[in-house]
RNA sequence: GUGGAUGUAGCUCAGCUGGUGGCAGCACCUGGUUGUGACCCAGGAGGUCGUGGGUUCAAGUCCCAUCAUUCACCCCA
């Protein structure tokens, strides 16, 4: 086969498809209850929109983009950008001083592949805009929390918090100082990251390193007043909603917007990719696209990531199941049956036939592959007295079915047909 | 961008120190009942051994290159 997929693309394949859409109604009804309404962006959008948004110096935007340079446009490698220029586009902040929205939908990113890590993978965004309120935060994470907890998953949900304009740069400084005292003792990652985004140093999984900034100062005492108390109230919303969690102070963002809470829903069944969702508030982000002082905050789970996890789980035995399968031998028949299926199929049953003139006996097979209920078998014999077999397949039984004779009792036939399959 | 591993049937894989590609499993087709599925039995079809060079009397097997896949680093969902 000379034509394939490109590197880092994938097809999912029937079987698989149906554990996404599994996933998708779940989502859509959970986000639903928590009034969270769908919208749909294009995926294309201005360059400048994720150098803005995501930040100039970040790898996303640095080296992972696909961007059509000649047109300056790109496609999205993350949801929340789009989000919020559809959003301050349309004027959704006018309309409603808080909005709920949650959106579906493939990202692009330049990376290398590896488990849990495509160039085109699919994200659930789900975004509160409007609203400063702890406990937004709090909802926000329990609603993450009870999907995850009702695809039958358990992951961890971890807590941090990342301060706000008035209270970063002072933990920064601090930070700064405890890592260049030991500039020395870190890997060569690190001392590269110590210049670029020193944060990050706190995240890296260099044992040595590890153990080297296990005194690093905490972002959590050195909050200013306003993101201490949020950040309180934050916790005490969660416990008072039984929403498991626990606290990290190294955890960091890769999008430059974060502010202030910040969290991830961890899996220890991934291998590297350990993070299914995460997300945070970006309380600058909206006044940084051009529009005005609206905090937000959001999150985003990775459906290839939660489907790997579903697929180890449990063995997906989604078996299809159809109503009926028409079986018809000779000519005749399966030019009775051919109509008979199509208007069962307005009836709104699932029926299927074959169409290649095969024995009965690979017409059972196939009737039985489908997962089908019943088999109606139309023979030379029983068409001439008006009759077909219809065959309970699980049951094994079999009964005489009267045939409809004039276009106009074909009525009685599948009424009576639908009584027996339904019944 | 950097490392490691792996490319044999539609899928999962055997194939030893080079000697004609596997009665291998799943799936598929046909038959075992004139016209009855799952189970069983018999048979069948299916492959330029990723690609291109090289070594050799002889390469799926050894060497080189290349492409692809994959895991990890990095980064992130």
């Amino acid at each position: 086969m000379k034509l394939k997929a490109l590197n880092g693309f994938k097809d999912i394949l029937p079987g698989e498809v149906e554990l996404w859409q599994g996933v998708e109604t779940m989502a859509r009804q959970i986000f639903t209850r928590f009034g969270f309404s769908e919208i749909r962006m294009p995926i294309l959008e201005k360059t400048e929109l994720f150098a803005r948004s995501i930040g100039e110096a970040t790898d996303i935007v640095e080296k992972e983009m696909y961007t059509f340079s000649d047109k300056q446009i790109t496609m999205r490698p993350e949801a929340t950008a789009s989000l919020l220029r559809a959003y301050l586009e349309h004027g959704l902040h006018v309309q409603k001083p808080v909005q709920r929205l949650f959106t579906i939908g493939p990202m692009f990113r330049h990376e290398r592949p590896q488990k849990g890590r495509l160039r085109q993978f699919h994200q659930m965004d789900a975004e509160v805009l409007g609203a400063e309120s702890p406990l937004v935060d709090v909802e926000l994470m329990s609603m993450g929390s009870m999907f995850l907890d009702q695809l039958g998953l358990s992951v961890t949900l971890e807590l941090n918090s990342l301060g706000c304009p008035a209270c970063r740069p002072a933990f920064r400084e601090k930070l700064l100082a405890f890592i260049d005292a030991r500039h020395e003792a870190l890997c060569d990652d690190c001392q590269r990251r110590s210049a670029t985004n020193p944060l990050r140093v706190l995240d890296c999984k260099n044992r040595n390193c590890r153990h080297q900034v296990e005194e690093a100062p905490s972002i959590q005492e050195h909050l200013c007043q306003e993101c201490a108390d949020h950040f309180q109230a934050v916790q005490q919303g969660l416990q008072q909603l039984n929403v498991d969690y626990s606290l990290n102070k190294f955890m960091v963002r890769g999008l430059d917007y974060y502010t202030r809470t910040t969290f991830e829903f961890i899996t220890s069944d991934l291998g590297a990719q350990a993070a299914v969702g995460a997300g945070g508030r970006y309380d600058g982000l909206i006044e940084r696209l051009g529009g005005p002082a609206i905090p937000g905050i959001g999150f985003a789970l990775g459906l290839e990531r939660l489907i790997l996890l579903l697929q180890q789980k449990n063995e997906t035995t989604l078996t299809s199941h159809c109503d009926l399968f028409i079986a018809g031998l000779g000519q005749a028949a399966s030019s009775l049956a051919f109509s008979l299926v199509h208007t069962l199929r307005r009836n709104h049953l699932h029926v299927l036939m074959d169409l290649e003139d095969r024995g009965l006996k690979n017409q059972m097979k196939q009737a039985n592959r489908a997962g089908a209920g019943h088999v109606l078998i139309i023979g030379e014999e029983e068409l001439e007295k008006g009759q077909a077999i219809l065959r309970n397949m699980v049951s094994q039984e079999q009964q005489m079915i009267t045939l409809p004779g004039q276009i106009q009792d074909r009525q009685t036939t599948i009424d009576a047909l639908l009584t027996i399959i339904n019944g």
